[in-house]
DNA sequence: CGATTATGATTAA
DNA sequence: TAATCCTAATCGC
């Protein structure tokens, strides 16, 4: 699930339902206890997500930090449901929210906060953000197009799921240098990172294709028919018919077309 | 019921 | 590049 959008989207969930009063937390599973504990009974002063990581803050130095890597969930629970074991930590306010996996859960003073956002590229979900900004990371870097797109120093937010999505949906091999995208295409990148990404916000899933190319009656999306290329090697293009191709690059596999994406 | 897999990222080798 | 961390759904037997 975690990409950008879902960050972004439960960062503004998890503020409607927790700035509201104090919250109350606990780490059923123990393994967040002390954690839990220092947060328990305080109020919730700022709920905010930077590209795939999100920052709960109740003071400048108790800021809980919270990464869900590739298995996390964070999910809304009706205040009667009993936590799992495997619940790392349980936030109670108008509802419940049961975190399990996570890859980083913990409190951090704001001068760690700022070291985790300092590293981070442009967020195509924060305003302030600039296209400038990301084409400056890629310059000089001969790294095929779709690895750039993964490391989180030149464009924050985007997983596997949107890097494979965009190159299709604007044309580009996965494998070319990063270095020889036009100014015209990285604009398009980025532009396309803004809008899918705020669309995943609002729809609270990825969905890139078009109702011209769904093959659905408008407004009607099968779960299988909303993204080009991701997992679906081997299948035909909904653009040409070719067969989808998958490449692993850098240990994560990558999906594209390879008449609609050159070759 | 065990193996496999996953929209991630870091560390070790 | 490979191993590692963490959980749960899915798939094959």
């Amino acid at each position: 699930m975690p990409e950008g959008h879902t960050i972004h989207r439960l960062s503004k969930d998890l503020r409607t339902d927790l700035v509201t009063g104090l919250v109350t937390a606990s780490s059923p599973q123990g393994r967040f206890e002390h954690g839990a504990s220092v947060i328990n009974q305080k109020s919730l002063l700022k709920s905010e997500a930077f590209g795939k990581h999100l920052f709960l803050t109740f003071s400048e130095e108790t800021i809980l930090h919270i990464h869900l890597g590739l298995i996390g969930k964070f999910r809304p629970q009706a205040l009667e449901t009993e936590p799992s074991d495997t619940v790392r930590l349980r936030l109670e306010g108008t509802r419940a929210w049961h975190l399990t996996g996570p890859q980083t859960c913990a409190l951090i003073p704001r001068e760690e906060l700022l070291r985790v956002t300092d590293d981070l590229g442009p967020d195509p979900l924060r305003r302030g953000s600039k296209w400038e900004d990301f084409a400056a990371g890629l310059a000089n870097r001969k790294t095929p197009i779709a690895i750039s797109l993964l490391d989180q120093s030149v464009i924050a937010g985007i997983g596997n799921v949107y890097r494979a999505e965009f190159l299709f949906l604007l044309g580009i091999h996965p494998e070319r240098p990063s270095s020889d995208l036009t100014q015209s295409e990285l604009k398009d990148l980025w532009a396309v990172s803004v809008s899918q990404l705020r669309q995943g916000v609002r729809l609270n899933r990825i969905v890139t294709v078009s109702n011209a190319d769904s093959g659905a009656t408008p407004g009607r999306l099968k779960p299988g028919d909303a993204l080009y290329v991701y997992k679906r090697e081997g299948q035909p293009c909904r653009r040409c018919a070719s067969s989808i191709k998958i490449t692993k690059l850098a240990g994560r596999s990558c999906w594209w077309c390879e008449t609609c994406q050159g070759q």
